[in-house]
DNA sequence: CGGTAGGTTGATTCCCATCAATCGGAGTGG
DNA sequence: CCACTCCGATTGATGGGAATCAACCTACCG
């Protein structure tokens, strides 16, 4: 039985109006008044939902537009020359996925649900037109871009110095974060992704995150059952993360 | 005496109009005509030049817009918490810097000239309110964008997967790539940055640095003299950036 | 009931960081 | 002009962290 990540506040029906979204607030329309809000919800798309390890697109797809994730969650894997992928992206509700495809107007990678996910479809032309006569609309969109750049950023930082423990802890810190942010629970969720899911995004092998995970366990860090996480020392997991740059 | 990474063809003088810059194929404005290009060019800044060593802006300074190299090179380097910053970016001319600052409204690393460099400025909110009009540069700053989040893609990949050899190929086609790009020779430049911050930049050691170097020597795959650098074998260094996916 | 995907645990190997010493060149100042 | 200094680069020795290989376990599913 697939877990979900998140408990469904929101409803994934086809039927759903950005207006009466439960993500309008986190979306990209966040600062549009009602009326504008209504335009802006006749260019979205709602998808039929996409079941479990079902592909929203294929890397080299032509680009056609963004995503916004309205329940569930992906992971983006991106393959190049070699056999199997690098997984580069985890979306959660409310995140935008496909921007990275406007340059080459491809798609960089194959975006894969990891449950049952229900996304919206945003034409891009039809953004950029609309976005035209609204410049709130306009700083969102760049906003956003301008943040994926900096979590990208982020996660340099973590791939090139950091050890597996303080990868896995600030994964656990992060996903925390964006769970806080979305109204859930920070300490206590579940994960949509394996483990090998988890290593590949972070730069380690399945071993060493089972190991880690068992370490924490032992710790008093973190507590798994199942794919079910409760994170017991929030604070201990924070100093983790910079921990032996004091070395 | 500092090498220049360039042959400077632009010249350096704040005289210079976007009409007549040498980097206009390949800067923001590319596809605007001769009239909107004189209108875009009113509200660039021209910088007095940075000297080697100086900052463009500081880690957390307030974001007021973005940077297009014209001569010369940068890093950025952010820190986060731990003493030495992680270098993310190098920068060369044409290429925009800055963009990742427009979410939080600060820029998320200190960007220092590696060499005499000259760049212009651009403030967003007349970016923005130019592009309101001209629809190919609101494209085009998507694109850029797009691409550099496309490219930290690509970086999250080298990072995570690939030995010390790989990362140094791929350094160096890259770089290779992006002369290629501007014009220049492909197969044989300067070096404007040190191996420690090739090393910064790659997630590795110096010293991991300097042994690979002298090992591609050995090999007959590249000639380093100096910082001066020939890629004698660029086939064979694109070829290694793959291999051992083979394994 | 077998098959498969995902997870755990142990033994071994190896790549690269780290520590340490040395060297060379550039800039400085006497 | 030469010593002095500092930064950057080089080379060697050592150790550690994580990958790899291998075996096994568990749960789920047709």
């Amino acid at each position: 039985m697939p877990f979900s990540m998140i408990h469904h506040r929101c409803s994934p029906s086809p039927e759903t109006h950005c207006q009466t979204c439960c993500h309008r607030s986190l979306c990209l329309p966040l600062s549009l008044g009602l009326e504008d809000l209504e335009r802006f919800d006749t260019i979205v798309r709602r998808r039929a939902p996409l079941a479990k390890g079902e592909a929203l697109f294929r890397q080299g797809a032509t680009f056609t537009g963004v995503y916004v994730v309205r329940t569930g969650s992906l992971k983006q894997v991106t393959t190049e020359g070699g056999v199997d992928g690098q997984l580069t992206h985890f979306y959660l509700p409310s995140e935008l996925v496909g921007l990275d495809g406007i340059d080459e107007n491809a798609y960089p990678g194959t975006v894969i649900a990891l449950q049952t996910t229900t996304v919206c479809e945003i034409p891009l032309d039809r953004l950029d037109a609309l976005s035209e006569r609204l410049p709130v609309l306009r700083t969102q969109l760049y906003r956003s871009m301008s943040k994926e750049m900096r979590e990208d950023l982020r996660m340099l930082r973590l791939l090139s110095h950091k050890t597996a423990e303080q990868r896995l802890a600030i994964f656990f810190t992060r996903l925390s974060d964006r769970f806080r942010r979305h109204g859930y629970s920070p300490y206590s969720f579940r994960l949509s992704m394996t483990l090998a899911d988890i290593g590949n995004y972070l730069g380690l092998a399945v071993e060493t995150v089972s190991r880690v995970l068992s370490r924490f366990q032992q710790q008093g860090l973190v507590a798994v059952s199942g794919r079910e996480i409760h994170l017991l020392a929030p604070d201990a997991l924070i100093r983790l993360r910079e921990e032996d740059d004091a070395c």
